[in-house]
RNA sequence: GGAGGGGUGGCCGAGCGGCUGAAGGCGCAGCAUUGGAAAUGCUGUAUACGGGAAACUGUAUCGAGGGUUCGAAUCCCUCCUCCUCCGCCA
């Protein structure tokens, strides 16, 4: 959410960024609502002011004993008080309009992120190379049932379709991959693990921004208390703080939580039919810091890394892109996504994505913090980062790392979480 | 599920119809004291939204919402949440 002050003064900028978003809203009645609440904000607080000072004096009338002169004073408040509700129900009206306007507003993207719709979005780092197969390369599929580690089909019987049972070394390695993330940035990048709730409230779901626009999105529960089911651990981690006054000593606070992700794909009919890729149900390793306004870029280009790192000691090859302004999520001010190289699709697919959400979350969930001792509260800047998509990790793993004889080769810094397991399937083993 | 007790400022905690934006303490900041520090003393220290160039000023906020009243942190109702005990249970 941005803050109405930041609209009144930039509404140039923000249009324009609506533009550059390919955002269909228009700003047209901002200003005249803005301009209207702030008159009735006046009008009303003008005749409180007015009750509050005759208020006392109908109390020292009435010890006094003067009965009439405290009844005609009561009768002034009477008609006050009328006024005030009918000012008030007036600024309701315009101050909720206001409010469904501003709330829709998507985050301002940062002056770096190059303007258009997706075909914009530019790459600004390769790593590693894509493997050139002396043999037909399979996907993830076809090699996790071979190996006995995937079952789409009784996953599709007893839960429907987009979802996936895993079983022995394949449900082992969804584990090893967990640890294996939490480990490196726990040891490593120095984050704080967190294992938070996976079912969560309304508010929070406003504080990082999926609601009120994106409902469709999420798995919503029955028992009217008006639960969600998380569709991504930047929800309950980032909300962690809702509400809070953090101590800028101790800022930047960087979090890893593991978490399932539940995701309702509505409008996602038709696309990534096939296996792991798009799941109602998938594991997440999440990155998430709350940082100082003047250090959030480099705190995104430190997260950004160290979800790169994990792609690089599993020998995954892959791009870092620019998310466009078109492509740019609702909340974010500025996006990479971190997209490794499938084989058997012959091109990139995300597998991270990493975002500066400035100050737009923080306003959200009201989120704040004293740089130092008597100074203002300010808004925190929240990130967060995928460290990475747990699933399609699993899927990239078999599919780069696949050998002629369909087994995997399972990269060495990931052997010591699988028991020192170098291969899955091939040779002796799957032979006897 | 049953019974009871709480939610007040950055934190702890008093207040239980007007004199309370709210005692006291802690923390923090400034000043004094000191060779320096500790200790001590004094002073200051909430947020949001309006108005104002500023000094300053208005309104609101004691878990949330509603009600009673001229007036509510204080009384009433609903909800949320935390704690204790009993029951059930992974």
């Amino acid at each position: 959410m941005l803050g109405l002050d930041f609209i009144r003064q930039n509404l140039e900028l923000v249009r324009q960024s609506l533009v550059n978003r390919r955002s269909d809203l228009t700003l047209d009645a901002f200003a005249e609502l803005d301009a209207a609440r702030r008159r009735l904000i006046g009008e009303v607080e003008q005749r409180k002011a007015l009750l509050n000072r005759i208020s006392p004096q109908i109390g020292a009338l009435l010890k006094s004993g003067q009965q009439s002169a405290a009844d005609a004073k009561r009768a002034e408040m009477r008609q006050l008080k009328a006024d005030i509700e009918a000012l008030e129900a007036e600024r309701e009206g315009v101050e909720r309009r206001l409010q469904e306007l501003v709330r829709v507003i998507p985050n301002v993207p940062h002056a770096s992120v190059p303007p258009g719709d997706e075909s914009a979005n530019q790459e600004v780092a390769r790593w590693g190379a894509p493997r050139a197969f002396d043999f037909e390369p399979k996907d993830h599929v076809e090699l996790g049932v071979a190996l006995d580690m995937l079952d789409l089909d009784r996953a599709a019987k007893i839960s429907g379709a987009r979802f996936a049972a895993l079983k022995g070394l394949g449900a082992k390695l969804e584990r090893a991959l967990i640890n294996f993330m939490l480990d490196l940035h726990l040891g490593e990048h120095g984050y704080v693990e967190v294992l938070p709730p996976f079912i969560v409230n309304a508010d929070s779901l406003f504080g990082t921004g999926q609601l009120p626009k994106f409902e469709q999105d999420l798995f919503k529960l029955t028992d009217e208390r008006g639960l969600y089911l998380i569709p991504t651990a930047e929800v309950p981690v980032t909300n962690l703080h809702r509400g809070e006054l953090l101590d800028g000593a101790r800022l930047p606070i960087r979090y890893v939580a593991y978490t399932p992700c539940f995701r309702s794909e509505a409008g996602s009919y038709g696309r990534d039919t096939r296996g792991l890729i798009r799941q109602h149900q998938f594991d997440k390793v999440e990155l998430v810091a709350f940082a100082k306004p003047e250090e959030s870029y480099a705190e995104l280009e430190r997260l950004t890394s160290h979800a790169e790192a994990v792609l690089q000691r599993l020998e995954l090859p892959y791009r870092k892109v620019t998310l466009a302004t078109g492509d740019l999520g609702f909340a974010s001010a500025k996006t990479y996504d971190l997209e490794v190289w499938l084989p058997s699709q012959g091109t990139y697919r995300e597998i991270s994505s990493c975002s500066n959400f400035e100050a737009f979350q923080a306003r959200r969930a009201d989120i704040r913090f004293r740089r130092e001792p008597g100074a203002k509260p300010e808004f925190v800047h929240t990130l967060n980062g995928s460290g990475l998509a747990v699933g399609r990790t699993w899927l990239a793993l078999l599919e780069n790392h696949q050998q002629a004889d369909g087994s995997v080769t399972i990269p060495p810094s990931l052997r010591p979480y699988l028991g020192g397991l170098a291969q899955l399937g091939g040779g002796p083993r799957s032979s006897a």
